[in-house]
DNA sequence: CCGGACTCCTGTGCGC
DNA sequence: TGCGCACAGGAGTCCG
């Protein structure tokens, strides 16, 4: 039976997808010990960061990738926290490893019980064994697309410096002013500013379109251009729209295990995205369909000036 | 420095 | 029914 799976069914892993990950893996992770990791495919990790600087996973310099062992992988380590910032989540080692995951597109992180079986056993890229309590079970790395990944590092602090503080703001505490701080001298649309982890981490084109959609905004608008109502309309949005997913991330969760996917209820969780041509929810008018920032993006012209 | 185009990858869904 | 193709997107890199 599989305990604590986390399945991402339908839905994209930006920031609420993530976080729900984190607070449902982090009960059976932390105080856990990896006995053993089994890494299936070397080039989908990074590392260890000493060397060289840190490569998309997308390109994949394998000649100059150092060999990854499999203590870098935590192995022997017990896992004291999980962490994220933005869309990406560590997994800290009592004795300083650190291991950050990039979920990507199509990225899962799960945990199965002694003798639980994968959904699905195709693209599993890393699997640890962990034990606890005497309880043994496994954390897998999955991802058929593999636009995420893993990164090696030695502590926090290097996970820190070498990447997460070139990251902005965390989106789901996005203050006004943080906002409005971001957005300065941005001559982009204001959806490609979103878009952009180095000024606010963890939205992605799905929530975007919908803290937009609930502000009010056009998503051509120049980022700049935005005033102090916009501003303070956009980052109450942004933190509302997050919030709101998070808290239907358990019950998605749950009604997909249970019902085994015929729930449908979830899809219909969106207010705009992926509702091209459909009516407003507010107005009525028909969606408009654009490229913005080369991501599909929907918006109602009508409430969206 | 900034912004936009291009690139990686495979499952899905559509049209013929 | 089956085949082929367009499409989906996070984020690093490159170029003007």
């Amino acid at each position: 039976m599989v305990i604590a799976a986390t399945f991402l069914p339908s839905t994209m892993p930006e920031l609420p997808e993530v976080e729900h990950v984190r607070c449902t893996l982090a009960p059976v992770l932390v105080g856990a010990r990896i006995d053993d990791v089994r890494l299936v495919r070397r080039d989908i990790v990074t590392g260890p960061a000493t060397s060289k600087p840190h490569s998309a996973p997308g390109i994949r310099k394998t000649s100059r990738t150092p060999r990854i062992r499999r203590a870098d992988l935590l192995r022997g380590q017990t896992i004291i926290a999980l962490h994220r910032h933005g869309k990406q989540l560590a997994i800290e080692g009592n004795a300083g490893g650190v291991l950050c995951i990039h979920l990507g597109m199509t990225g899962q992180l799960f945990y199965l019980d002694r003798g639980a079986r994968p959904p699905n056993a195709a693209h599993i890229h890393s699997i640890w064994r962990t034990e606890r309590n005497g309880e043994t079970g496994r954390l897998m790395f999955r991802d058929p697309r593999r636009f995420g990944g893993i990164w090696v590092f030695e502590s926090m602090d290097q996970l820190e410096d070498e990447r997460w503080n070139m990251l902005g703001v965390d989106a789901l505490d996005l203050r006004v002013q943080e906002l409005r701080t971001a957005l300065t001298g941005r001559k982009s649309p204001i959806k490609a500013a979103l878009l952009n982890q180095n000024l606010i981490a963890g939205l992605g084109n799905i929530y975007v379109d919908e803290a937009l959609f609930a502000a009010a905004i056009h998503p051509l608008r120049r980022a700049d251009d935005l005033d102090r109502a916009d501003t303070r309309r956009l980052a109450h949005s942004i933190r509302r729209v997050l919030r709101a997913a998070l808290r239907s991330g358990g019950s998605t969760l749950r009604d997909y295990v249970d019902a085994q996917g015929r729930s449908g209820e979830f899809t219909s969780r969106h207010r705009v995205y992926g509702r091209a041509g459909l009516p407003c929810v507010k107005c009525g008018t028909a969606l408009v369909k654009a490229v913005i920032a080369q991501r599909t993006t929907c918006f109602c012209s009508h409430c969206q000036p």
